[in-house]
DNA sequence: TGCCCCCTGCAG
DNA sequence: CTGCAGGGGGCA
C-alpha cells in the first residue's frame, strides 16, 4: 500500500532524524529482505534521504546507497534510544509497533545515537538493497522508472503518447505502470480517476486528449493531498515514527464500496480492472 | 501485454 | 477453509 505519498511521508520523517548518524550495527532477520554486503554498511554515515517513485534512497558516505522498497506491507520505523512505548491509539497495529523488533521485523540498523531503525514487512515482498552509487543508474527498476508526477516530463504529450501506445489497455493499467509515471498505486489511481470523472476501465486510446491535462492535474492534487495528510493507513502503513496517516478519511472511492458517493450519494461499486480491486462511482464516472 | 505468483493475515 | 489484499517480476 505504500505509494508515493506514504513513501514521501516516511522519507521526511527519516530525514529529520537520520541525517549525519552513523550505522554501527544491526541484524538481518530474514535473509531475502537484504541484499548487498552487510559489512560495508557498518560505519557508514547517512548523508541524505531521498526518494524516486515508491523507492526510498538512503544515501550513505563512501558512495553507497541503500534502496528500500516497502512494496505491500513494508514499514521503516525509527525508534530513538529513549523511545518509550508509545501510547496506543486503540488500533490493532499499535500493539505490534509498541514492541520492536516484532514478528514482522526483517532487518534493523543500530545507529550511533543508540537509536534503531526497523524494517518490518509482514508479507516479505519488500527489500533493502545496498548498492554502490555507481550502480544506481543501471539498477534495473530505477533505470526504467518514469518521471516523478510533478516533473515536466510527465506532460500532456507524454501521457497522451503512453495512452496511444497502449490504446487497448485500461487507463488505470497505464497509470499504474511505473515506467509511465513513478509513484501511483492502486489507491491514488482510483482516487485521481474518480476526481477526473474517468472510468478506470476506459480504453486508454479512447480517452479524449482534452481530458489528459485535467487528469494530470488531479493526479498531482491527490498525491499532494496524500502527503499533506501523512498517507493512507488502510492496513499496515505507518510513518517513520510508527504513527498512522490520516488520508484514508479523505478518500472518495478507495475502500468505500457499498457506501454513498461523497459527491452524488450514489452507492459506490467495486470491480476488477488491471487485475486490481477498483473502486468507482457508477454515476460520476461514465461507463467506457 | 495481461496474468500468475511471491507471502502472510484476516474477513467471510 | 477459501479468497482477497496489491507492487512488481517473470512468463506465455
Amino acid at each position: 500500500m505504500p505509494e508515493l505519498p506514504e513513501v514521501e511521508t516516511v522519507r521526511r520523517g527519516l530525514e529529520r532524524v537520520l541525517l549525519g548518524q552513523q550505522i554501527v550495527g544491526g541484524e538481518v532477520l530474514l535473509a531475502r529482505s537484504f541484499s548487498g554486503e552487510w559489512s560495508e554498511l557498518i560505519g557508514r554515515k547517512v548523508r541524505e534521504v531521498g526518494r524516486r517513485g515508491k523507492v526510498l534512497l538512503i544515501g550513505l558516505d563512501q558512495k553507497k546507497t541503500a534502496l528500500v522498497h516497502l512494496r505491500m506491507t513494508g514499514q521503516l520505523i525509527y525508534q530513538p534510544q529513549d523511545g518509550s512505548p508509545r501510547e496506543g491509539g486503540g488500533h490493532p497495529s499499535d500493539a505490534l509497533i509498541r514492541k520492536l523488533p516484532n514478528a514482522h521485523t526483517r532487518v534493523f540498523w543500530e545507529m550511533s545515537s543508540g537509536a534503531r531503525l526497523f524494517f518490518n514487512d509482514q508479507r516479505t515482498f519488500g527489500s533493502i538493497k545496498l548498492l554502490e552509487d555507481t550502480e544506481l543508474p543501471t539498477e534495473p527498476f530505477l533505470a526504467k522508472l518514469g518521471p516523478e508526477p510533478w516533473d515536466k516530463a510527465f506532460s500532456v504529450e507524454a501521457l497522451h503518447q503512453a495512452f496511444q501506445r497502449r490504446s487497448r489497455s485500461s487507463v488505470k493499467a497505464v497509470l499504474l505502470d511505473q515506467e509511465v509515471v513513478a509513484g501511483i498505486g492502486n489507491i491514488y489511481a482510483d482516487e485521481s480517476l474518480f476526481l477526473s470523472r474517468v472510468h478506470p476501465a476506459t480504453p486508454a486510446g479512447a480517452l479524449p486528449k482534452t481530458q489528459i491535462r485535467p487528469l494530470i492535474a488531479k493526479i498531482r492534487e491527490v498525491l499532494e493531498r496524500g502527503i499533506e495528510y501523512g498517507g493512507v493507513s488502510a492496513r499496515d502503513y505507518v510513518n517513520a515514527e510508527g504513527l498512522r496517516g490520516r488520508m484514508q478519511e479523505q478518500l472518495y472511492v478507495y475502500g468505500r464500496d457499498g457506501m454513498p458517493c461523497k459527491l452524488c450519494d450514489t452507492t459506490l461499486q467495486k470491480l476488477r480492472t488491471a487485475g486490481r480491486g477498483t473502486h468507482i462511482c457508477p454515476r460520476c464516472q461514465s461507463q467506457p
